[in-house]
DNA sequence: GTCATGACGGATC
DNA sequence: GGATCCGCCATGA
């Protein structure tokens, strides 16, 4: 499988990112390692910058369960509202439950099989 | 090819 | 336990 040709990197953040179902959330740590660089995380917002208009970018969190800033997704509580809408699970710090909602790359069939 | 930057993450104080 | 600093790695000029 190969990507569209650009970035490779960015377009797999994009690809996966769709794989986020709703109810659920990612961590940008999380998807930089399944793209094969657990130290990525940066690059990973980095192509949030760029995020398609189709692109659940608002069920990416920080590897804290804690939403990024509000002035860089459009406005705070913004992003919090959307995932509160699709079910997601919020501590009383404001902080979400990845216990709970940390989306579980179990059901991936891009670049990534499970074997058994 | 090199320098500087960045929606992060972990260690430290 | 909270705030801060550094490191990381891909992207762009």
């Amino acid at each position: 499988m190969k990507q569209a040709g650009m970035s490779g990197f960015r377009q797999g953040v994009y690809r996966i990112v769709r794989q986020i179902p709703a109810g659920k959330v990612a961590t940008y740590g999380q998807i930089a390692f399944l793209l094969g660089s657990p130290r990525a995380a940066r690059i990973v917002g980095a192509a949030m910058q760029a995020a398609p208009e189709g692109l659940p970018c608002h069920r990416v969190l920080y590897g804290d369960g804690s939403l990024c800033r509000g002035e860089i997704f459009g406005g705070e509580g913004c992003q919090r509202q959307l995932l509160e809408q699709e079910g997601v699970c919020f501590c009383p710090d404001g902080r979400v439950d990845l216990k709970q909602c940390l989306w579980q790359p179990e059901q991936i069939e891009s670049g990534f099989e499970k074997k058994g």
